[in-house]
DNA sequence: TCAAAAACGATAATCATTATTGTTTTTGTT
DNA sequence: AACAAAAACAATAATGATTATCGTTTTTGA
């Protein structure tokens, strides 16, 4: 796996802040050390670290979100503040054995998305 | 709840094949019925059925697909075939409890899709 | 019966994403 | 270093799903 230098820079975005950024804010990002930048670039580089394996797509429907941590967890979306958390508890406690059963195939890949509102959003409520 | 008679249609297509259809195919199911109609109108009346709670989008990134069982439930998408089927085992199985634990919020919506090979996708294979 | 509201079809607009194209940069080899 | 081939790029056009608009038709309910 080579890094092409904005590739190299897009993945440090991610790593940087770990916020699930969509391609558009990763741009604007990566615009702050390559200004000239295109979207198209970033986005042809995303697509070519997922196939790589390198990064997930976090499968938010209508405007895609990405994430550097690769290894199996889950998201929580906050509905009142819009950002999303990571939950690392292991997977199985997903049922996911459950779900294999009850549907007598193989299961390769769970997405699982909570949505609702975090800590932050309900203290602020109760003020 | 009044329904007009092309929103009826649409319920009636999503109550006789729970295959969770996209929007263009429900629209194709019913032009059966009622060969005018449009897929905007189609749009407009899956929209309405959701925020009316009578339906639910299931989330699919990229294309969305439809569904009238508004209960609690899962998805399993099979990579091989495109089929989508349901698992209906209760929720708590996937561990609700464990992630609003971890992230001190509140879960309102879980959206769980596993995705894989079905049984029968795997018989085939087996040949 | 008739006016207001709701729904409609057709089509334009939008938005995220992907494809294309001609140019620039990188790489690996003499 | 020189240079050809490969990879990456910016700009922009194209795509595909979905939503908005608008003028017309249908439904509703007083």
């Amino acid at each position: 796996m080579k890094h092409s230098h904005k590739r190299d820079a897009i993945c440090e975005v991610l790593k940087a802040k770990r916020d699930h950024p969509t391609a558009d804010m990763i741009c604007e990002r990566v615009r702050e050390k390559y200004p000239e930048i295109s979207l198209a670039t970033v986005y042809r580089n995303l697509s070519q670290l997922c196939s790589d394996g390198a990064i997930i797509k976090i499968g938010a429907a209508g405007r895609e979100r990405y994430d550097i941590d690769t290894s199996d967890h889950t998201h929580f979306f906050c509905e009142a503040c819009g950002e999303v958390y990571d939950i690392f508890s292991p997977l199985e406690l997903y049922g996911l054995a459950n779900a294999e059963c009850e549907i007598g195939g193989k299961i390769n890949f769970a997405h699982i998305t909570f949505r609702g509102q975090c800590k932050n959003c309900i203290r602020k409520e109760n003020n």
